[in-house]
RNA sequence: GCAGGGGUGGCUGAGGUGGUCAAAGGCGCCGGGCUUAAGAUCCGGUCCCGUACGGGUUCGUGGGUUCGUAUCCCACCCCCUGCACCA
């Protein structure tokens, strides 16, 4: 019974997964648990081939974990609210609602078909107020914490998307999400204090098993600067300047301090003076500016004195203060003394205004103190030229402390640590994402909508492309205050689709809870997840919000899990050739493909890009299973490339895949078919089984799921044929090997090893069944692996070394003598890797082997040489196995014996000797070069 | 500039705790078996030289350590990713 792939085949066993609800997790307590999670997926409305990567690698390792024996949290769901479905519902005229679910209904029905072994039952979706209204009761939560305010703040506003955007929205000074430009507005919006958690955001980075770039990366935006706030009074003036440096050793090197243009004390300080038009001017031009623009033009250093002086906090020395254009008013305090002679920055902004330059520090112990800087040192250095008594000397953090401490005396100063990360920015003036429950009063101010009342759902009746659609709709913003009564007015910001993100892993194990957000216990159990999946990119945004919400909900005593994520794995990109000019390092749409370059006519050439739709590099999942199947496809996109790696799509190799996927259809019908007796291959093989199964298992256990394919779909197919080639015919170890094999086949490719099942005649589904443990490898299945193993690398040197053979006997060889090594090599091999396992130095192994028996009498000199020039080059040669076998009872030539007759008809020769070397037997005078485990050829 | 990751045979891509490495697997190419034939499958080959199992040259470049290095150390070049006048 031949099994046939057709795409119905597959559906077929995709509903008999469902009607069994294999895949439904429930903790029965007495296995291990198993939480496999990939990232909340935006429900676009196809599912490109990025998803059937993510997905791919993620069911593989849910189902492996089922069929070892763990109870697996494998759930899917939708990141559903954002901009695009807004976007869309403007364009189409239609409502986001509609649009989503659509696109929805249309991406789940691709997944399905895909077989994947999620828990659909589970399924979570943000724009359900069942889920939202927990986004709205941890926002109320967060405002009784203090940790969500509302400020007044510059925020980052993107205008062709009307939103204002999270720092870490902002990429090089564009919108992250439609690459508009960002500018600077001053705004009333709702932040959540992540730098509160900072730290432990950094500290919880050594705990987790994350990629080492993702950890740097986020270490990088977690910007963690120890260092010292400083506090400079100014003259003739009630405000102060507080700066914070990490440089503090520098301080007695400030030859002014400079503002940022919006710092506060700017404008007031400059207000009728002389200077006040320089400065208004240099306002003008840095707020008008983006953020891009204005860090392109930070090289530009310029500033304006203000004509008020700061005095220094511990010589009392009156020190200019500037506003300068490359200070940012939101990192730090706003504020910087500038030390010329120590930091670069400074030193060109020093040189170009003709302030004074002061060296502080010598960067080798006793050097000159006066000599002249030419340029900024700002390496740690020895203190020189201090004004006060007990610094002199001293160096790095000793200097660092010293300044710390007369600052703190004097109370003009701290040890502090900034942090660069900022409060999350979460109000968005967006309609699709989940409304902020808040009602503003005239008297009571911002007013947490009461548990009672929540959901706070988002209307219908609103207009879209006016703005803010949620301010045109009367009957949302009618609202009283809850605390005295009085008519008050609904927030009408939604909150950053970042938030829904935040914590769906935690809903997912307890989905259907309307009384809580969570049942902790069931949170407890299941958390955190073990196995993470998705794309580089949210290292920096979801990856960072995730871990912060979870801390911030452990702290509401909600769930006692400190880090969501265990271990993270990032999928590399499905890449596809592209037309690209090598001249001007341009990738072109494939359009253009076969054209001449737009910029430059040149001939395009070809790179591999990252599949996308600007660049028209795609392939359709869809068609791909429609004409191959979901196995093919998802055994091509696990062999490709390791789950980490970048990989190209390539039509030729879907085709070879297939063509494996056919010939693994045909092969229980294959080996069914065997009618011979038991023979020796049967022990060979059940051992090659075992090998495999443990191979198989060691490479899922570390997610290489490439090896792990590789093993289970071609390995294993090359042992079947050199089964048969070497005689094997059994049909009842042919059963034994195909169960243990569905079981591997099936984590990669489900459907054919649910066929396979049902050829085997085995019970239930093989995707809900555990797979059996093997006994070890018995010493007669070791001694029939290592025969094998050992004649199949003789064969491939006798074959090399026949052609040469036989244009020496000017004809072809018709038989064969193969030479073992004598056993003097032998025991000097075993001796030689004795010696060199106690520690012993190879060069000293000479005087050993002039002791031993066999280097006596007149064959002492040759034989010393052999070890030199022959053996002491091969002892290092050998693998552990082979040590093994060298050292093992192993008879070569019995070993070679049994094999002979298959031996010649591998070679084409009618008859093959095995003799040992130096025996009476061995009238061929050539065992010179035979090696233990490398026998010597003769032919004929 | 700083941080992280890389540079391997015609292509792709493993390995990288020094000896199992002339270097896995895949693709491509060549030869053989099967077949009326093609395809598929199976077997073998695929750095160079060599009339007998040997020699030579290779893992970005140049040095070094070692009996030995693709693998370790130093310097340099190039590519990718992120951050970036961050005080």
């Amino acid at each position: 019974m031949s099994i046939l792939f057709s795409p119905d085949s597959e559906q077929i066993w995709q509903r008999k997964w469902n009607e069994a609800k294999l895949f439904e997790s429930n903790l029965n307590g007495d296995k291990p648990k198993f939480y496999c999670l990939e990232m909340y997926p935006y429900p676009s409305g196809k599912m490109h081939m990025g998803h059937v990567r993510n997905y791919s690698i993620g069911d593989a390792v849910a189902r492996y974990k089922r069929m070892m024996g763990f109870d697996v949290l494998y759930p899917m769901g939708f990141d559903s609210f954002g901009m695009p479905a807004e976007n869309a519902a403007i364009k189409e005229n239609a409502h986001p609602h509609e649009i989503t679910e659509r696109n929805m209904a249309s991406i789940t029905d691709q997944i399905k078909r895909m077989g994947f072994s999620y828990d659909w039952k589970r399924q979570v979706k943000s724009h359900d107020p069942r889920y939202y209204r927990w986004n709205q009761w941890f926002f109320t939560k967060f405002m009784e914490m203090g940790l969500a305010t509302q400020q007044f703040a510059p925020v980052n506003w993107c205008s062709q998307c009307e939103t204002v955007l999270a720092n870490e929205q902002v990429k090089a000074g564009r919108c992250w999400r439609c690459n508009g430009p960002v500018s600077q507005e001053e705004m009333n919006q709702w932040f959540l204090d992540i730098p509160s958690y900072a730290q432990e955001l950094v500290d919880g980075l050594d705990t987790i098993d994350f990629p080492e770039n993702v950890k740097a990366l986020q270490r990088d935006w977690i910007g963690r600067s120890e260092g010292a706030e400083i506090t400079f009074a100014i003259e003739g003036r009630e405000e102060e300047i507080k700066v914070f440096t990490t440089r503090p050793d520098t301080l007695f090197g400030t030859t002014f301090v400079t503002l940022a243009p919006e710092h506060p004390l700017a404008g007031s300080l400059v207000k009728g003076t002389p200077q006040e038009e320089a400065w208004q001017h240099l306002y003008d031009e840095v707020s008008a500016m983006s953020e891009f623009d204005r860090i392109k033009n930070m090289n530009k250093k310029r500033g304006v004195p203000l004509g008020v002086h700061a005095i220094h906090p511990l010589t009392g020395e009156r020190i200019p203060i500037w506003a300068g254009n490359f200070v940012i008013a939101s990192y730090g305090t706003g504020a910087v003394m500038a030390v010329p002679g120590h930091d670069e920055r400074d030193f060109d902004f020093a040189k170009s205004y003709d302030i004074p330059i002061r060296r502080v520090l010598v960067m080798k112990e006793g050097a000159d103190a006066d000599a002249e800087l030419k340029r900024a040192e700002s390496d740690f250095g020895w203190m020189v030229n201090s004004p006060i008594e007990g610094f002199d000397g001293l160096y790095g953090d000793e200097a660092k402390s010293a300044v710390i401490n007369a600052l703190t005396a004097k109370n003009a100063g701290s040890q502090t640590i900034n942090w660069k990360i900022r409060p999350w920015l979460v109000s968005r003036q967006r309609y699709w994402g989940t409304p902020i429950p808040v009602i503003h009063c005239g008297s009571c101010g911002a007013v947490p909508v009461p548990e009672a009342d929540l959901p706070v759902e988002l209307p219908r009746d609103v207009t879209f492309g006016e703005g803010n659609p949620l301010e045109t709709s009367a009957s949302f913003l009618a609202a009283d205050c809850p605390t005295c009564g009085e008519e008050g007015r609904r927030e009408t910001d939604t909150m950053d689709t970042f938030v829904d993100s935040s914590w769906y892993f935690l809903r997912f194990t307890d989905p259907l809870n309307d009384e809580l957000c969570f049942d902790s216990a069931k949170a407890n159990q299941w958390m955190n997840v073990d196995f993470y999946c998705g794309g580089i990119e949210h290292a920096q945004m979801h990856l960072i919000y995730a871990r912060f919400w979870t801390k911030a909900l452990r702290d509401l005593g909600l769930h006692d899990i400190d880090e969501p994520f265990n271990e993270l794995l990032c999928q590399g990109m499905v890449n596809m050739a592209a037309p690209w000019c090598e001249s001007c390092g341009l990738t072109f749409t494939v359009d253009l493909a076969g054209a001449p370059c737009p910029q430059c006519n040149a001939v395009l050439g070809e790179r591999s890009a990252k599949m996308s739709k600007s660049t028209g590099n795609t392939v359709s999942p869809e068609d791909m299973i429609e004409q191959y199947g979901a196995d093919t496809v998802r055994l091509f996109i696990l062999f490709a490339a390791n789950p980490t790696a970048g990989m190209d799509w390539s039509d030729t190799a879907l085709e070879a895949n297939y063509k494996v996927m056919m010939q693994l259809y045909s092969m229980p019908e294959r080996m069914q078919s065997w009618d011979g007796p038991a023979g020796p291959m049967d022990v060979w093989f059940e051992g090659r089984l075992k090998q495999r199964v443990e191979e198989f298992q060691s490479a899922m256990d570390v997610y290489d799921l490439r090896r792990a394919v590789e093993l289970s779909h071609y390995e294993l197919v090359k042992d079947v044929n050199w089964y048969t080639r070497r005689g094997g015919n059994n049909a009842e170890i042919a059963s034994k090997i195909l169960r243990h094999w569905a079981h591997m086949l099936s984590i990669s490719t489900p459907h054919i090893a649910e066929e396979w099942w049902a050829v085997l005649g085995m019970d239930g589904l093989i995707s809900g069944a555990e797979m059996p443990q093997l006994d070890p490898i018995s010493p007669a299945e070791q001694t029939a692996l290592d025969g094998e193993t050992t004649t199949r690398s003789f064969l491939e040197n006798a074959r090399k070394i026949k052609d040469v053979a036989e244009r020496h006997l000017d004809g072809p060889a018709t038989s064969a003598t193969i030479i073992v090594a004598p056993t003097w090599k032998r025991e000097l091999a075993v001796t030689a890797l004795e010696f060199l396992e106690q520690g012993g130095n190879p060069k000293q192994f000479i005087g050993v082997l002039s002791k031993m028996e066999i280097a006596q009498g007149e064959r002492k000199g040759e034989i010393m040489g052999f070890w030199g020039k022959k053996m002491l080059p091969q002892v290092f040669k050998w693998d552990d196995e082979s040590r093994i076998l060298i050292r093992s009872t192993l008879d070569e030539v019995e070993s070679l014996r049994l094999r002979s007759s298959f031996i010649a008809e591998e070679l084409g020769l009618s008859t093959v000797h095995v003799v040992l070397g130096e025996s009476e037997d061995d009238d061929t005078g050539r065992a010179g070069g035979a090696m233990p485990l490398s026998p010597s050829v003769v032919y004929a």
